[in-house]
DNA sequence: CTAAATTGCTTAACCGATTAATAAAGATTA
DNA sequence: TAATCTTTATTAATCGGTTAAGCAATTTAG
């Protein structure tokens, strides 16, 4: 900018007003200046230095517990990111991927540049402590957070939804439920009952607990044996648990999914084995992502407005409102796996 | 920074050498540096005054011709971004993602602030030339730009191998295609003569070339008529072409997909409009995205790597070698809906 | 016609680091 | 003991902008 700014003999301060504050200088000596530096091979301000001394840089940070990659390849996560980056794109933001598992001057580095951050904690969320001590506005979503604004579902609530809609049907007297993240394993297993007595807030024991008051409503029971336990949200990993659940005996008459992903499997595993659903087993789902609706059958589920829950977290964070504790509602959906 | 030092009673050079050149100062003293400067509520250099001075910031820039927001919703852009993600962050790079669509000033800032870029073409590479003038290094996937480096698949071959497997077999009579992009139109439509004769390299036209010279090796004609074009990679606008090229008479006996969406679509309506696959109908995909080997029956496609592609992509940038013009070799995949 | 307000541009401090050059102190060698 | 080398820490320039404050010149108001 100096160099154009001597080429052209004007101050540094006129070229700096040419591209931000158009008020300040003439429109003609304006028009001269951004036409006549672009000719010389300037075409705007340096980010690193803008951001140095206006003390904001124009890029929000997103920041999950998983690994990144995990953002593109679950497709909640991938829902999810997808409403940030609308709405972060329509307000001209950059969005910055961060990971975790840095030293702690590297995070401190990273955390810097950013003017706010969306943190999203799937299914555990944790390790964003560091986060704090930058003082910049943070809004999570699927888990609370300090003073910070959030976005969240009633988890236990939509578990219920679905659960009371399956319970309700004739042959309900075999309950089973894959589960995703219930307890700190990564193998698949069946619960025991003393898992089930560590007291957890986890979104997946929120979900369960719906499960099971939906049971309770209906009279019947859930046996403990029955739910099984999925440490990560994959479909290699469900089709494991679910091919348990459809050989074990008795033969489930319900199967309650804990995530559409694993519903989606349980489907696959089902058809493999000849199982009918809904003719056999009730299968159901949560979250409602876009292949929901294009299984075969399409899958019943709870719908959580992914696309929604991202921008309506970017959107809280750009305006400021960072301190508000959102809960989305979630919707039932009907298909055809559990009618 | 200052504060510390001043605080610490050492200067400021030091503090930035405790942090970035332990052997310009005595263990001991980088130790207390460390740990009371923490203790002061600093955990490490301001991002923005870094790369200021260093003139590189660690973060590297992902540019996608579509929105960004596609880089969440495409399985294939997914599986790459994956890829890439992985690289970076194994490396401690910082991820930014670059929308298109500012203004120049807009764009020449948030373009100095990464060390290198990666753009992804998908099926139309334009408008990234801007980033030439920043004069840092980037590479291309799916595309050829200027004097940079490349990681491209050989479309013709791997759409000549697929196309050939599949046009092997007894009723290879009616072929139709389901194209994706392969003119200027945001509407489904067959394609006429002419539409053909316009030239073109983008990677669905290679594709196309490659299905043509297999249908000539095996003495059957692709008819234009029997050439769908899709506007963009959705089930949706999948599914709309897939039903008018099943319902079309006469029935195609082969339908070659350009990509695993179009054909998991096909096969959807296939199902819907009880026609066998791939008794009655023989469909192929391209891509091999995780969906394909997961949808009934199993796709058979054309495996182009995409998570490869995206880490090399990434190796290569960060290696240094971004001259290098890297073609990556597709496998044929030969699963249920065409044997 | 003069005082006040406005317009248009410049000066200079500052944002938070990095690093070459330099100096002081301590260790080693002749 | 003096000369030289190492080690350790400091000084000060620099990265590329932004913006409050200031100063002419011009316009508006009285």
């Amino acid at each position: 900018m100096k160099q154009v700014a001597a080429q052209l003999g004007v101050s540094t301060a006129t070229v700096s007003n040419a591209y931000n504050r158009p008020d300040q200088l003439s429109e003609k000596l304006r028009e001269r200046i951004l036409r006549e530096s672009a000719e010389l091979g300037y075409y705007g301000p340096n980010l690193a230095a803008r951001s140095l001394r206006r003390g904001e840089s124009g890029v929000i940070g997103v920041m999950l517990a998983d690994s990144i990659s995990y953002s593109f390849s679950d497709p909640v996560a991938n829902q999810l990111m997808q409403g940030i980056a609308e709405v972060l794109v329509e307000n001209k933001k950059q969005l910055l991927l961060l990971s975790s598992g840095m030293t702690s001057a590297e995070q401190s580095s990273a955390e810097s540049l950013p003017d706010g951050f969306i943190l999203y904690g799937a299914l555990q969320g944790n390790g964003f402590e560091h986060i704090k001590r930058t003082g910049k506005p943070v809004v999570v979503v699927d888990f609370e957070f300090a003073d910070s604004g959030s976005v969240n579902i009633d988890n236990e609530q939509g578990a219920y939804n679905i659960a009371e809609h399956a319970l309700q049907k004739e042959d309900n007297s075999q309950v089973a439920v894959l589960g995703l993240r219930l307890i700190d394993s990564s193998r698949i297993c069946r619960l025991s009952q003393e898992d089930l007595s560590m007291p957890s807030q986890e979104i997946s024991r929120l979900r369960l607990a719906g499960y099971m008051r939906a049971a309770e409503a209906n009279k019947v029971s859930i046996p403990v044996d029955k739910i099984w336990h999925i440490p990560i949200n994959s479909p290699e990993k469900a089709e494991v648990a679910a091919r348990e659940a459809l050989t074990s005996s008795p033969l489930p008459t319900v199967l309650l999914c804990m995530s559409d992903v694993i519903a989606l499997a349980a489907l696959r595993v089902a058809n493999e084995l000849n199982i009918a659903v809904p003719g056999q087993v009730q299968v159901t789902g949560f979250d409602d992502i876009p292949e929901a609706s294009r299984s075969t059958p399409p899958l019943s589920t709870v719908c959580q407005q992914n696309l929604e829950k991202g921008r309506l977290a970017a959107t809280m964070l750009l305006e400021g409102n960072s301190k508000e504790k959102v809960i989305l509602e979630t919707r039932l959906v009907v298909r055809q796996t559990c009618k």
